[in-house]
RNA sequence: GGCCCGUUCGUCUAGGGGUUAGGACGCCAGAUUUUCAUUCUGGUAACACGGGUUCGAUUCCCGUACGGGCUACCA
C-alpha cells in the first residue's frame, strides 16, 4: 500500500471548534496508524473572513494537543505552499483547463444580480435548468466573451454540472452515496477577485498534494458529488482520494450542530485555547483554561463518534493510533457531554504521577500569588489530585493551604462544637506543638493518646481539628494536612479556630 | 421547499434474525474511608412508529415520523 497522506483543512477564520480538533485527531490518528503523513493545509480563500492571528491558534492547539504535523505551514514539507493564498496560479490554471474542456464556463452575472434573482424566486438555483438564461460564455457570443474578458469585466468560472448523470461514491463511514446530476447546481470554482472557491481548491489541493484519504464533517458530504465531478473532468478520478464525513458534533440540547456561541450558553468551553477577539462577545475560553489536561481533551474526543469496538475507554494518544480504525466511525450525530468529558479529565488527573502535575498546577497556584517550593506542591498535589475534576480544582478545594481559611463551616460548629471543652483542644494543641517530628503518624499517636486519656471520642476531636486547619469539612486525610501545613501554621490555625469557635457558639446564643 | 444523511437507556455506545439487549457517563442506594474525594457493590433506564420478508425481527426491505446537514462569488 502507496503511503498515506492525510491533511487537516481549517479556516483561519477565528478560533479553531472543537469539532475541527477531533477531526484533525481522527485525521492523524489514521496518518500515524499506517506511517503516513498528517498535513495541515490553511484554507484562506476567504479574504473578507480571514482574521489574523488564528493560524497560529490552530496551530498551538494543535500543538497542545500533541497532534503535531509532518507538513504545513512553517512544518517543512515538499507538497507546498502549504497556505492556498500562496497557490493561486494553480488554481487558474486548471479553472481555464475545465473552460478549455467545456467542463466549466465564465459567468458575468454580478453579486447583485443574483440576489435580485434569489429575492423573486426563493429556490433560485444556479443550474441546468437556469444556465442559458443567464449571463454567461454559453449564453453570450464568442466575441462578447472576448470583449468583456478583455475589458476587465468582473467573473466568475463555473462548474457546468453534466445532465442526467448519477454521481456516486463510496464513503467509508456511509457506503454509497448517490446524487442525481441534474440536482446539482453550477458551483462557483473561481471567485471574481481571482481566488478559489472551497470546492475547486480542496480538490486541486489535495491531488497536488497527492491525499489519499479525506477525513472531514459530515456538512461537506452534500458537496461531494461536485468534488467527484471536479475530478473526473480534471482526469483525476483515479486518484482520487477515499471519503469519510464524519458525524457532527451536536449541541448538549441536540437542537443543531455545535456552535461557537455555545459555549456561553452551556457554560462549557467549545474551543481547545482561549481566544480573543475583537469584541467580548467573540472572545472564548478553552479547554486548557477551564483546566483540562490535552490527553484526556483527546481520549474524550476520539470516543465522540468512534469507538474501539471493545470496553477499553482510557486511551493515551498512542494507544489510540494503534486502536483507530475509519470503519469504527458512527454515523450518527453525537452530542456534546461535558460531564463525560469532566469525568475523563478526572481519570487522567487521578492517574497522573504528582511530579506531572507539578508545572500544570504551579501556574494556578501563582495566580492567586502564591509560589511554594516543589516539595510542599508536590505533597499538595498528592493530598488533592483525587479530590480535582479539573486544575483548577486543585486551588478551589485545596486553597487554604495556602491561606489560612477564609470562612468556617458555621453549621458543623454550632452542631459539634461545645464551649466547655475549649481547654481540652486548647491541651490538645499544647501537646502537639511537642512534637519534635510532626508527621502525620506521630500526630497522629498523640491525638490518639490524648483521646483516650481524656475518654474523649474521635468523632468528638478529628472534626474540630479539621474545621480548624482547613474551615470545611471537605479535604484530605487530616493528619497528612497538619503535617504539610507544619507545625507553626496548624498551631496557629486551631488556636484562632477554637477561640473563633466559641465566640460563633457564644454569638448565637 | 428540494437534495443528502441519520434514529439502541437522559447522554456516549456494543450488538445483531432466536440475547436475561452488554459497557461507560450521569443519577439513586449500600460498603470502605469517623470528613470529602477515590475505590467497590447493587439499582434505575433503550431497540421511534407502521407495514412487509421470515417459523421468528430490535437486527433485512419499504414507508411514516422525528432529528441533522447542505441549498453563497463561506468554508
Amino acid at each position: 500500500m502507496e503511503k498515506l497522506r492525510l491533511r487537516f483543512a481549517p479556516s483561519p477564520t477565528g478560533a479553531l471548534h472543537i469539532g475541527g480538533v477531533r477531526t484533525a485527531l481522527y485525521n492523524y490518528l489514521l496518518a500515524k496508524k499506517h506511517g503516513g503523513a498528517f498535513i495541515l493545509r490553511i484554507e484562506d480563500t476567504d479574504q473578507a473572513r480571514f482574521v489574523p492571528g488564528a493560524e497560529a491558534y490552530i496551530k498551538e492547539a494543535l500543538e497542545w494537543f500533541g497532534l503535531v504535523p509532518d507538513e504545513g505551514p512553517g512544518y517543512g514539507g515538499d507538497h507546498g505552499p502549504y497556505r492556498q493564498s500562496e497557490r493561486k496560479e494553480q488554481y487558474r490554471k486548471y479553472t481555464t483547463q475545465l473552460i478549455e474542456s467545456g467542463r466549466a464556463y465564465y459567468a458575468f452575472d454580478t453579486p447583485e444580480e443574483l440576489a435580485a434573482q434569489r429575492e423573486k424566486e426563493p429556490n433560485f438555483k444556479y443550474d441546468g435548468r437556469v444556465r442559458m438564461q443567464m449571463k454567461n460564455s454559453l449564453t453570450l457570443s464568442g466575441e462578447e466573451v472576448e470583449r468583456a474578458l478583455s475589458e476587465g469585466v468582473s467573473y466568475v468560472i463555473r462548474l457546468k454540472a453534466p445532465e442526467n448523470e448519477t454521481v456516486n461514491f463510496q464513503d467509508i463511514v456511509r457506503g454509497q452515496v448517490a446524487f442525481d446530476s441534474n440536482e446539482l447546481d453550477d458551483k462557483v470554482l473561481l471567485k471574481a477577485d481571482g481566488m478559489p472557491t472551497y470546492h475547486m481548491a480542496n480538490v486541486v489541493d489535495d491531488y497536488l498534494m497527492e491525499i489519499t484519504h479525506v477525513i472531514r464533517g459530515e456538512e461537506w458530504l452534500s458537496s461531494t458529488a461536485h468534488h467527484v465531478l471536479l475530478y473526473r473532468s480534471l482526469g483525476w478520478e483515479s486518484q482520487m482520494p477515499a471519503f469519510a464525513h464524519l458525524p457532527l458534533i451536536l449541541r448538549p440540547d441536540g437542537k443543531g450542530k455545535l456552535s461557537k456561541r455555545d459555549g456561553a450558553r452551556f457554560g462549557f468551553p467549545v474551543f481547545p485555547l482561549a481566544w480573543k477577539g475583537k469584541t467580548e462577545e467573540d472572545s472564548f475560553t478553552g479547554f486548557r483554561e477551564y483546566g483540562f489536561l490535552p490527553d484526556a481533551a483527546i481520549n474524550f474526543l476520539a470516543l465522540l463518534g468512534w469507538n474501539p469496538g471493545t470496553e477499553q475507554e482510557l486511551f493515551s494518544l498512542d494507544e489510540l493510533v494503534e486502536a483507530f480504525s475509519v470503519e469504527r466511525i458512527n454515523k450518527s450525530g453525537t452530542r456534546f457531554d461535558i460531564d463525560k468529558a469532566k469525568w475523563f479529565n478526572q481519570q487522567y488527573i487521578i492517574k497522573a504521577d504528582a511530579g506531572d502535575l507539578l508545572e500544570k498546577v504551579r501556574p494556578i497556584i501563582a495566580a492567586h500569588g502564591y509560589e511554594p517550593g516543589d516539595d510542599f506542591l508536590l505533597g499538595f498535589i498528592g493530598l488533592m489530585q483525587e479530590r480535582a475534576i479539573t486544575l483548577d480544582d486543585f486551588w478551589e478545594n485545596g486553597y487554604f493551604f495556602f491561606e489560612k481559611p477564609r470562612e468556617y463551616d458555621t453549621k458543623v460548629i454550632q452542631k459539634r462544637w461545645d464551649p466547655e471543652r475549649k481547654g481540652l483542644f486548647d491541651e490538645l494543641a499544647d501537646q502537639l506543638d511537642t512534637l519534635e517530628n510532626y508527621t502525620a503518624d506521630q500526630i497522629k499517636a498523640q491525638t490518639e493518646a490524648f483521646i483516650n486519656d481524656k475518654g474523649l471520642k474521635f468523632g468528638e476531636v478529628l472534626p474540630m481539628l479539621r474545621l480548624g486547619a482547613a474551615g470545611t469539612m471537605k479535604g484530605p486525610a487530616i493528619f497528612e494536612m497538619m503535617e504539610l501545613l507544619g507545625k507553626e501554621e496548624t498551631s496557629r490555625r486551631l488556636r484562632q479556630a477554637f477561640a473563633f469557635f466559641d465566640q460563633i457558639k457564644l454569638e448565637s446564643n
